[in-house]
DNA sequence: CATCCTATGCTTAGGTC
DNA sequence: AGACCTAAGCATAGGAT
């Protein structure tokens, strides 16, 4: 995007990283300010460095919290409705998904997996955020499939489920790294 | 920035509201997957759209939960580390904003507060989330002077706290609008 | 490391189907 | 409503200081 076009996977370069997350995180930020005040709608966001235990939150971390904590909060038809919403969303886009031989089949996968979180979720009762704890098994096989970080790219050219609206709009994005 | 320049305010306009939330949404979400992978950091964010209760997240509500935990379950002196260096972020913006004349009392005020939210949140231990609700009342007095949609702008023109960073790159953005 | 600059190229408001 | 298009406006990788 700037002088040159980089790859969309971890900048080896460390100085370089570093320079680049700061500035992105600024404009996430930046993006954040915008649509919570041209759309009027409440957002957080986290950023957590893991290389050295730096987090940084949006608006705040109070506020990242207060927001979290509020959805946690919604009344259970709520969530159940968003379960219920996302399940329905999943699905429809798994069987189209299905349609679509060979390609979809890794994208299929990591919507299975999803969902199965999901399902895992339901049983357990999302809001007691104690039992999240139980998840890290579950999370450490998505890291796997998924990846966090320089292979996650690999799935979301793929498909990212929370972006699956965009991937329906243009069917090839993912071009841009 | 499209045809036509936007001011940085509520967009009055119901459905072009709902489309550039929807655009936009999308667009933040894949920041988040672009500085995630290049810069190899973890990341969550929630947006929230108060009218219709309709809640999205990004990697995933579930991931979204579970980088917030992480974060609540971060060594204690961690979390006092982080609390530490926000204090002396936060007063050395004040101690510095203090010289900037009548235009620094807006300023000052908003950090005062979130430096009192601060204190207050260390004296009743933050990791214990229920007590985050006692601070509604708290958050009510911060809403009616920084506010959550339209005049937040009046704010982050002003100062936004988690984006002193980038004001002091600037020391004059919040231009955009 | 922090700024500032700027060539590139990504984002997006409005329009059109 | 959603998919596409495009003119403008923004974001940003690298380089300079």
């Amino acid at each position: 995007m700037g002088k040159n076009k980089i790859k969309h996977e971890l900048i080896s370069h460390e100085p370089n990283r570093r320079v680049t997350f700061k500035k992105r995180k600024t404009s996430v930020f930046r993006k954040l300010t915008e649509i919570t005040t041209l759309c009027g709608i409440i957002a957080c966001a986290v950023v957590y460095d893991p290389s050295d235990s730096k987090m940084d939150a949006w608006p705040s971390p109070q506020e990242a919290f207060y927001v979290l904590e509020n959805f946690k909060k919604l009344p259970e038809q709520r969530q159940g409705q968003f379960m219920m919403d996302q399940k329905a969303f999943l699905k429809k886009n798994i069987s189209r998904l299905n349609g679509q031989l060979e390609r979809a089949r890794f994208k299929n996968q990591a919507l299975d997996t999803e969902l199965l979180l999901i399902e895992y979720l339901e049983g357990k009762n999302m809001r007691d955020s104690s039992r999240l704890g139980s998840l890290l098994a579950l999370e450490d096989q998505l890291a796997e499939k998924i990846s966090f970080t320089t292979n996650r790219i690999e799935f979301m050219e793929g498909l990212e489920p929370n972006e699956v609206d965009a991937e329906i709009d243009s069917d090839e994005m993912g071009d841009q790294g």
